[in-house]
DNA sequence: TTTTCATATGAATGTTACTTCATATTCATC
DNA sequence: GATGAATATGAAGTAACATTCATATGAAAA
C-alpha cells in the first residue's frame, strides 16, 4: 500500500488514541506528577498507569526524570498543548452538540436498535 | 474512570490513528478527489476507502459533494494541515532518525528476537 | 424502466491493542 | 547487602478495530 506519511505519523496519533493516556495527558498539564499519584488520581491500577506512559514518553509527549526512587513525569505542553488547543477548536466547530464524530461501531449499534424496532412493529 | 477529555477527544485521534486513513488525508492535499480515484491511486479495495471514508467524514475531516454520480471528497484543511504540521514540527524535533516512537509491539518483538538470540549463543 | 457506473453497507474473519494480575527491577535507606 | 517503596515488565485473556468479499443502494443515461 502506498503510504506517503510513515508509519511514525500513524505511531503519533495512535499513542494519543486512548482514553487513558489522554486523561494522563491533561492531568499532566496541572503539573509534574508521579506514577502513584497519577493512578491514584485517576483511579487506575499503577500497572497500568505505567503501560499508558511507555507509548506516551517514547513519543516524547511527555519526560520522565528520577527523583529519588520516584519517576516525575512532566508534559511536553510545546506539542500537546497545541493539539488540544487544535482539536478543542475543531470540535467547537463542527461537534458543538457532540452528536456528531459515530463510529463504525455505534453506527453499527444504531442499525442493529433500528433493525430491532422494525421487527418489533412488524410483529403487531 | 476519570476522564476530563471526552470521549470525542478519542474519537478525534483514534479516527487519525490509521495508515489507510492518513493515506486518504495525505492525498486529498493536492485537492479534491472521488472515490473511484482514491481507490486507484492508494492502491487499496474500493469498498475498503469507503469505510474508512465515513469516520473520517464523520469528524470533519472530510467533506463530501455529490457529483454527478460521484461523491466528491476534500479535505478540511484548516483542521488537517494544521495537525500535520504539528506532527512535522514534532517529528523533526524529536524523532530525526524515526529510531524513537516503538510500540509496545515492537518492543516485544524485539525482546523475542533477543532472547532467541540468547537461545541460540547458549545452545553453542 | 432497465442497464450501468459509482459508492455504500453488512457480516464474517483476521489482526491489533488494552487490560489485568503476577512478578521483576530499581533505587534509596537501614 | 537486606529491606521496603516506587515503578516496570511479561504473558494471557479479552475487547476493539480493520479488512475482505458479497451484495445493496443510488443516480444518471440509454
Amino acid at each position: 500500500m502506498k503510504r506517503g506519511l510513515n508509519e511514525t505519523c500513524n505511531q503519533f496519533f495512535s499513542t494519543l488514541a486512548n482514553p487513558t493516556r489522554l486523561a494522563i495527558l491533561e492531568l499532566l498539564r496541572k503539573g509534574p506528577k508521579n506514577v502513584t499519584e497519577i493512578s491514584k488520581t485517576l483511579n487506575q491500577e499503577q500497572s497500568m498507569i505505567s503501560h499508558n506512559l511507555k507509548p506516551l514518553e517514547n513519543c516524547n509527549f511527555v519526560f520522565a526524570k528520577r527523583k529519588k526512587k520516584e519517576r516525575l513525569y512532566s508534559l511536553n505542553k510545546e506539542t500537546i498543548e497545541q493539539l488540544f488547543k487544535i482539536f478543542a477548536y475543531h470540535a467547537e466547530k463542527y461537534c458543538p452538540t457532540e452528536g456528531k464524530c459515530l463510529t463504525d461501531r455505534d453506527l453499527q449499534e444504531r442499525r442493529r436498535k433500528e433493525a430491532a424496532n422494525r421487527l418489533y412493529v412488524t410483529r403487531h
